[in-house]
DNA sequence: ATAGCCTTGAGG
DNA sequence: CCTCAAGGCTAT
């Protein structure tokens, strides 16, 4: 990838970033003294980006801590009078910390007069539009009192009723789900048989949702003593991730007595660096330590909560790692007792101890104070209305669900084993649980080409979030550096969308599944100018169809698009290539070991990768052709596609 | 497999 | 010493 040999970035964004690494030196670098150019570039929030910036990405954060201040110009000089602590600095998000990152290469670049890549601005402003975009919708559903009433019984009650009965059909009498709200937190009534299902704040008012059992048919009930409680409203969405940072950072003293973020079970303390319940505590260890995938049979996205925390144990690990559950507090070497050293490792304010004890850890990732796993950011964008949502596509639906538990079919049966390198990247499919965003619904037959593009590049935006989130998590890759994850995930992006797309619609000939609502077939793309891409998106389908791909080869084609030690600008291509080896050799002995009457498919798959990432290519040229000049919607991944188009010429 | 309880042991 | 977060054990 080259460079741009001209700055081509707008004032605007120049500025832009330069607000973001001005705020976020004064964020993580409190000891060192600014540099002469941060100083002079430290703007005023005078743009529509640079508020982006400020309130969608910095505001949450400090939110969350003690000494939030304003989002606005003031905010610098409190932050500048009091220092932050470290434990507050372990608490700023990842997308915080890879934007600051791009943000600090790029504007050195441009001060010194070099030539800055204009996919790190696009990067800086898609991180910043996603934060913003997704607080956002999160601030808006939880001020809902429908929403949260509609996704609290889409949610729970189906559970509870199946745990009460003793019996799988959906069509017996459900227990009563109660809203109350314009209450203040611990004033509603909490019968003996009532179960808090979950606490939101919003504009200033509280809603209570209760689950009330008339007979008390449920094994255990739950009582919530009346303090604040975290939010639990929904599933492992936006609601729970957010809420889980507030219970474990604004109310960490307090973190006894609560409710466990993952189940809302009762918590039993600081476990794995959140307070959580012992058997969530148990779940993790166990997952962690034995190497567990499990597969979601739905689509990812189920409610996690005291009564059927065992049902899916996929989601519920999912959710363990995104209310921020730290993969490297797991002991390795099974070591008892004593302290451990991770980041977050201690609930409040303790010293973290010296990295030299760690000798034993060595392996493990978070030496370096890229302690970014504990997500404030939510990872969806919840459908208000989801039961409707679906009611036009039901099939596709099943489709896809079948398609998402296609891996099970395959490993595993005959007692061969799978590569823990491949378990272990399977674990974290549930961090990529399909989504979808709130569409008009007239969209299906007259597919305008507008709301379609303006559909396309929301989901695209939501996509790259979760994609972020997942790359984190992934194992060894928080081992590199943080400005080498960037590279590499800059590098990727739109290739691992183009795969998912594919792996989604394997199920689909001649149709491509773009989201669980809505698909295109080859026609419907040449009337929109997408003929090719879905064309050739439509043949990489066709070949992991014939190739019988299964999921654990579709997860580690993943990884390997993202693991590319050839990237321009690596720091360490070398353990990147380490690590590329590693995976392509699990990959063949396990393909090899699985699929012996398909000798060729190992290097079938490999054949495949160069020609998505040329398809995403083209991909993003259409798309950015074909845009209008207006989609501000989504200007800042429009900034993106600019960028990459700019560099590729 | 789960989850409640027990044991460990470094750091304070 | 005590704390408390890690792993271990074991009835279910």
């Amino acid at each position: 990838m080259s460079v741009s040999g001209d700055l081509g970035i707008s004032p605007v964004l120049l500025q832009a970033i330069s607000q973001t690494l001005t705020s976020s030196e004064l964020r993580s670098e409190k000891k060192k003294p600014d540099t002469p150019q941060t100083m002079e570039k430290k703007p005023q929030p005078n743009s529509k980006v640079v508020s982006h910036l400020l309130q969608g990405m910095n505001e949450p954060v400090s939110g969350l801590l003690p000494l939030a201040g304003s989002s606005e110009g003031g905010a610098e000089l409190d932050r500048d009078e009091t220092p932050m602590k470290q434990e507050e600095i372990d608490m700023v998000d990842l997308q915080e910390r890879l934007a600051a990152q791009i943000a600090s290469r790029v504007t050195a670049a441009a001060v010194s007069g070099g030539s800055p890549s204009t996919s790190d601005v696009s990067m800086v402003n898609v991180l910043t539009a996603l934060a913003s975009q997704h607080i956002k919708a999160n601030i808006k559903q939880e001020s809902t009192p429908v929403s949260v009433a509609s996704q609290a019984m889409a949610g729970t009650s189906a559970d509870v009723v199946v745990r009460a009965s003793d019996n799988g059909t959906d069509d017996r009498p459900q227990p009563q789900i109660i809203i109350y709200y314009n209450n203040e937190a611990g004033s509603v009534p909490s019968p003996a048989n009532d179960v808090i299902v979950g606490e939101l704040d919003g504009d200033g008012q509280n809603y209570r949702v209760v689950m009330h059992h008339g007979d008390g048919v449920g094994t255990r009930v739950q009582t919530v003593s009346d303090q604040n409680l975290p939010v639990v409203g929904e599933g492992m969405g936006a609601d729970a991730a957010v809420g889980t940072v507030m219970a474990a950072d604004s109310n960490s003293s307090e973190g006894i007595g609560g409710v466990c973020p993952v189940c809302t079970d009762k918590i039993s303390g600081y476990h794995y660096g959140v307070f959580t319940c012992e058997s969530c505590k148990g779940f993790f260890k166990r997952t962690v330590q034995n190497k567990k995938s499990f597969m979601c049979h739905k689509q990812g996205d189920c409610e996690v909560n005291v009564y059927n925390r065992k049902k899916c144990p996929a989601c519920r690990f999912a959710k363990c790692l995104t209310v921020g559950m730290r993969l490297e507090a797991i002991r390795p070497d099974r070591t008892r007792g004593g302290r451990s050293s991770y980041d977050g490792c201690s609930p409040h304010g303790k010293p973290r101890p010296t990295p030299l004890q760690r000798k034993k850890r060595a392996g493990a990732s978070a030496s370096d104070g890229e302690d970014q796993t504990r997500a404030a950011l939510p990872g969806r964008i919840e459908i208000v209305n989801s039961e409707d949502d679906g009611k036009t596509h039901r099939q596709l639906v099943a489709i896809l669900n079948h398609s998402s538990t296609h891996g099970q079919q395959v490993p595993d049966g005959e007692g061969q084993r799978v590569p823990e390198l491949l378990t272990d990247i399977m674990n974290l499919e549930p961090l990529l649980a399909d989504d979808d965003i709130p569409q008009e619904a007239t969209m299906d037959e007259s597919l305008g080409q507008q709301p379609f593009y303006d559909y396309l590049m929301q989901l695209t935006e939501l996509r790259l979030y979760k994609l972020v989130r997942w790359a984190r998590n992934l194992p060894q890759f928080g081992a590199i550096s943080t400005d080498d994850q960037i590279l590499l995930l800059q590098n990727c992006w739109s290739d691992l969308l183009a795969l998912g797309v594919c792996w989604r619609s394997i199920n689909t000939p001649a149709v491509l599944n773009i989201s669980t609502t809505r698909s295109v077939s080859l026609d419907q793309a040449e009337a929109l100018g997408f003929g090719d891409v879905v064309g050739r998106l439509l043949n990489i389908t066709q070949n992991l169809r014939r190739l019988r791909v299964d999921q654990y080869e579709y997860v580690a084609m993943k990884v390997l698009l993202l693991i590319t030690p050839d990237v321009k600008g690596l720091k360490d291509p070398g353990k990147i290539r380490e690590y590329q080896e590693k995976l392509s050799e699990a990959l063949m002995e396990y393909t090899t070991a699985h699929y012996m009457q398909l000798p060729s498919k190992f290097g079938e798959m490999l054949l495949r990768l160069p020609e998505l990432a040329r398809i995403s290519f083209i991909a993003k040229e259409t798309l950015l052709t074909a845009l209008p000049p207006t989609a501000q919607s989504c200007g800042l991944l429009v900034e993106l596609l600019k960028g990459e188009n700019a560099v590729k010429d």
